[in-house]
DNA sequence: CCGCATCCGACGCGATACTG
DNA sequence: CAGTATCGCGTCGGATGCGG
């Protein structure tokens, strides 16, 4: 059974919805290799906050894209990993993030055309 | 010359962002196979409210990813279309699409355990 | 009737500080 | 080390109005 995704309804707009969480992509890419601590992704991932990574890690675990493995340590230890679904999500998210990387100049481009293009007053 | 997309400066984020954007694939989608006008769209894509469509549309337009065409009659004509960079998107933005479609009933099922497993008071 | 612009509320995201 | 608590802002979303 198929749905339009164009449709309100549909449930692949829930997951769509998840994958375009602003930090999704970064998470997701930077456990590509191997399983990763919490402050090791919060070091490798520049720019997110504690709070935001903490959310979005619950939120991929929830969906089952991601596990959570706590080690009974001195000092505390806690690994997370993509699981196979996870992994999965690592080939169209990587198709996305070449994209970015290939067309970041024509973008940029196009906004700096439009924005020389925009004048105050004389036109 | 490539960037790191993990550094916070790497200008694939400001691209990435803007792909992540709410309404972003579904447009990109819906304009996928001819142009289409605004209304059309709105229509075509449920759940959408004209302000935000006009916005996100704006915004793909100035990053070179739509293109706006008026037609200068009455009633109005305005059709939006994909240019080329917006079309070699629709590539990797399918490849996410589909992903979605494929795998909801396994996200929704991890939703569903945890759900479950997640006791109100009783263990 | 088509194509928006404006006003206002809700929620995700971000910076800072603090805890087990 | 691995988070949580608090507060503020920007973006998203709904309702309404307006020009051609």
């Amino acid at each position: 059974m198929t749905y339009d995704i164009m449709s309100a309804s549909c449930p692949s707009r829930i997951v769509l919805r998840r994958i375009g969480a602003r930090w999704t992509v970064f998470i997701v890419n930077a456990l590509e290799h191997e399983p990763m601590r919490f402050t090791a992704l919060a070091t490798r991932i520049q720019g997110i906050t504690p709070k935001v990574l903490a959310e979005t890690l619950r939120s991929l675990e929830e969906d089952g894209l991601v596990s959570r493995t706590v080690f009974d340590e001195n000092p505390p230890h806690v690994e997370y990993e993509l699981t196979e679904l996870g992994r999965s999500l690592l080939v169209p998210l990587r198709a996305v993030r070449e994209w970015a990387e290939e067309h970041v100049p024509t973008v940029l481009a196009a906004r700096a055309a439009r924005a020389a293009l925009r004048p105050t007053d004389a036109g």
